[in-house]
DNA sequence: CCGAAGTTTTGCTCTAGCGCAAGGAATTGA
DNA sequence: TCAATTCCTTGCGCTAGAGCAAAACTTCGG
């Protein structure tokens, strides 16, 4: 295990100027509550049935959040890479067991923040507020998106559409993975590749 | 057009004391900004492409949200019967053109609540402030499970998931439209009828 | 560096659901 | 109330994608 990049919180200052500058002694104030944490490949972040009670910030790696099914299908909804949030808000927001799980697909390198300590800062520092905003506004609308979007499409142009916004996600993530987000077997996953 | 049911504000009461109980001190305040208004079947409350400026609460009747996409296809994402709030989130949030119509499927009756009057009650009333939490939590999680638990089920499957949700809804929304829920032509819908 | 376990590809068959066409039923409006 | 329109059903052929089996390729631990 390598250890943990040294200019990761710049890194964070930086994603913090993209959302919501903030100034230098700010910053110093929040820095704390954002806690260095590695997980192998194919570590559990959070597994279904545990409740949920830390928020991610991807510094290096992915990791992908997915449902098991009554059939014991595997569905990923969200794959989270660089300057990425994540976690299950759901299970994060009402304090109930999770229907989810959050894996590490790579080594990964996250900034772990506590439930009680995020939402402190969410009332505490406007900057944090903004993107928490900006959290919640996502989530609804990528899973809106998601429904009208890849509604009524083909796999194949599913797939186009996925490429699209994550143009090297088959060269860095499980075909199996992908199939599994594409909603399509690995054995259609595999074939739609060959006609793009 | 029948006139304005008589008894709608005892209706809205008898719904803040299922969610949030509410004095009648504090029920008189909030109820001059719950305005009546009539839609005839087929008329649109909103039509993509504007900006949502109020949310509805459904006192009889029912409306439908729904998309149109490239190929012209009616996606439909929500019915809301009677004793429901329905609005589109996103526009009315960020003040952005919608791409969502919702459109009275029946005679309507509805109580429409301004977005500016809407967000000062959430503000003021610690009852409609917890209701807007029910209603923000309640769009995250519906699209959630619309994702999760349809994924992989067979149309049949999926018309049988939505009678256990809306058992009458066949008998009171015309096919056409819960074809375009589904996601199955009505030629589909049709002969999935004969196998249930 | 090698064997075992997991992953991806490919051939083949099968089925759910599409979509056209055409007939029947139900709504609508003047 | 009666035509006109819209909506629903049904027969039929067709295609996208599922799913099994087996081969080819990767990855990983010792």
């Amino acid at each position: 295990m390598a250890k943990f990049p040294p200019d990761a919180y710049a890194q964070l200052k930086a994603y913090f100027s993209e959302v919501a500058p903030v100034s230098d002694a700010d910053f110093e104030a929040i820095k704390p509550r954002f806690l260095p944490v590695y997980f192998q490949k194919n570590q559990f972040l959070l597994r279904q049935g545990e409740i949920c009670s830390s928020i991610y910030f991807v510094v290096k790696g992915s990791f992908r959040i997915f449902h098991v099914n009554q059939e014991g299908i595997e569905l990923t909804r969200y794959f989270a890479f660089e300057n990425k949030f994540g976690t299950n808000l759901t299970s994060m927001i009402e304090g109930t067991e999770s229907v989810e799980n959050l894996q590490a697909i790579e080594p990964l390198y996250v900034f772990e923040v506590k439930k009680a300590a995020f939402f402190e800062l969410v009332e505490t520092s406007p900057q944090v507020n903004k993107i928490y905003r900006n959290i919640l506004q996502n989530a609804y609308i990528t899973s809106q998106r998601r429904i009208y979007d890849l509604q009524g499409m083909t796999a194949l142009d599913r797939l186009k559409w996925l490429l699209g916004q994550y143009p090297l996600i088959l060269s860095r993530i499980p075909s199996r993975l992908v199939a599994s987000y594409l909603g399509v077997t690995p054995y259609t996953l595999s074939r739609l590749k060959n006609g793009l």
